[in-house]
DNA sequence: CCCCGGTACTCAGTCTTGCTATCTACTGCT
DNA sequence: AGCAGTAGATAGCAAGACTGAGTACCGGGG
């Protein structure tokens, strides 16, 4: 997949995260491998920490330090009340967009193609000011 | 919806309007009052024309100036081959998204209470920096 | 012994994209 | 003349994702 994904990652991507940990606490290191396993392969590592630092920071989750047997200790986060009421408007939000979107594909799947050449050619005076 | 809409929309918003100018073309007035129609009410009028001249500095659509009966001469875009290629695209990603978040919502609500305590408790220190 | 690779997290700087706000310009109604 | 509606352009800001580098801890190979 090319940078389009990346764009339409934006928020989104917060919505994946909440509903990872909706299912069970984890910390960023595993949440990364879970996601590449999924085949979102282009999602940087610094980019699942800054987000998880921004849902810490408002208060969507619980946070422990919980030491490793191999390397530093991990941060494992938990969803709290307020991030399940987040992850509630996200569900809300994105059924919204995939219904409109459902219905724009479906138009346009039987009529990608037509050529109603009817263009008046008055446009021939392209002048901007 | 708040603004979690807006997070939501960069990237979609693109291939929104690719995927109205694949039904037929059109001009920016046009696309904002249709969008506004939808439920789409906090979309503002400058992103729509923003939008519209990155994807035509983008080769992704065709220009023609048309005078309008009132007001300035509309603009209006139709989509070619290469906004075709770039909506397919679209649609992929769109796709790919689509299929894992659904598989993630159910996960969710069929379990977002269960505590598989398969990690060994040892976590128990909540220790926060 | 030191470096390398894997684990785990952090941070500064850049890019894209949507929003706000403002401006131009043309028409018709009051 | 002034105002509302139509139609579009633009400058400056904010948020989120990426790049790339850095820190820290462990074990094994040269």
């Amino acid at each position: 997949m090319g940078k389009q994904a990346t764009e339409m990652l934006k928020g989104v991507l917060e919505g994946i995260v909440l509903a990872i940990l909706a299912r069970r606490r984890a910390y960023g290191y595993e949440i990364t491998a879970w996601l590449r396993d999924q085949g979102f392969a282009d999602i940087a590592e610094g980019t699942v920490y800054a987000l998880l630092i921004r849902i810490e920071q408002r208060g969507l989750v619980d946070v422990q330090k919980v030491p490793s047997e191999k390397g530093p200790p991990r941060k494992v986060y938990t969803l709290n009340e307020q991030g399940h009421a987040q992850l509630a408007e996200f569900w809300t939000t994105w059924s919204f967009l995939a219904d409109h979107l459902e219905q724009l594909r479906g138009a346009d799947e039987h009529g990608a193609d037509e050529h109603s050449d009817d263009r008046h050619s008055d446009d021939t005076q392209g002048e901007k000011r």
